[in-house]
DNA sequence: TACTCTGGATCTGTAAACTT
DNA sequence: AAGTTTACAGATCCAGAGTA
């Protein structure tokens, strides 16, 4: 639990729920356990939650969005052999903006795995959330940059003439950003690519993906994508949410 | 034996919108 | 002005299963 808040920074009940409660008896027995199993953690000063809506017009109350406290962090440090990252520094009020995006990365993420536990035809063999799938480089400039996907994947799918691996970088879009912003991006990726790093390394350079969250949005993004100079669009995708389980069991095929 | 975990059933708390 | 509706997370109770 506590790797699975580090690794998102954010995550709700309801997404620990889909991540780490999957063989239940029914739906709400793995809520009540999750439940009572975040209120431990959180009695235990392990994790904190953020402030949230409870009862009003929209009914009900908003599910809890959690987060490492200080004692969490520091445990989590320590289990994972101190490797990762530094020791826990002071936490800081984050913008609502990157709180929901740290969720819709989550989203993402149980898309990809729900979809392998569901279909069977398709294996997750690798998902790493940033700064883990940071990638280094340096561009023709000569100046050192840094790649930040939103998320790394690897997964495999099987017909009858073998196994084949996918690679992705995801990036989830929440129509925050204007396009040229989000082709500026790309343009990183495309940067990132002609060094040849990522292929030396796996042989292939892996395809980007944006989620999105309208079909409205993907004609936006796919067009300033295409109009863009000097971009591969054989590199990128542009999908929606709920097109990503059929992209992933389909592998990298059709186009832009 | 003694403790913990699980899961079904049912009850509470909450506050804006709606109704009377 | 007062009461009711709404919708959901969460609380509580409890029996049966699991485990040391």
């Amino acid at each position: 639990m506590l790797t699975l808040i580090h690794d998102h920074k954010f995550l709700t009940t309801r997404q620990l729920q889909a991540l780490a409660f999957t063989h239940h008896a029914s739906e709400l027995s793995a809520a009540r356990t999750t439940r009572r199993v975040l209120q431990r953690l959180h009695r235990e000063r392990l994790l904190a939650s953020l402030p949230r809506r409870v009862g009003g017009m929209y009914g009900g109350a908003e599910n809890p969005t959690w987060h490492l406290a200080p004692t969490g962090y520091r445990l989590h440090y320590l289990a994972s052999g101190g490797a990762d990252d530094e020791l826990p520094r002071r936490i800081r009020e984050p913008s609502e903006r990157t709180v929901k995006h740290c969720l819709a990365v989550a989203d993402a993420r149980i898309a990809v795995e729900e979809t392998a536990r569901e279909t069977g035809d398709v294996l997750v063999v690798r998902i790493v959330t940033e700064p883990d799938n940071w990638r280094r480089y340096t561009d023709s400039m000569g100046t050192t940059e840094v790649l930040k996907p939103d998320l790394e994947l690897v997964t495999r799918t099987s017909d009858e003439h073998g196994h084949y691996e996918d690679r992705w970088f995801l990036e989830v879009d929440l129509s925050t950003e204007h396009p040229p912003v989000i082709v500026r991006q790309c343009q990183q990726y495309e940067a990132y690519r002609r060094t040849g790093q990522e292929q030396d390394r796996t042989g292939v350079f892996p395809l980007v993906v944006w989620v999105v969250r309208t079909t409205a949005r993907t004609q936006r993004l796919a067009r300033a994508i295409r109009a863009a100079r000097r971009l591969d669009t054989g590199l990128f995708r542009v999908i929606t949410g709920e097109q990503l389980p059929a992209l992933i069991r389909g592998g990298v095929g059709g186009e832009l």
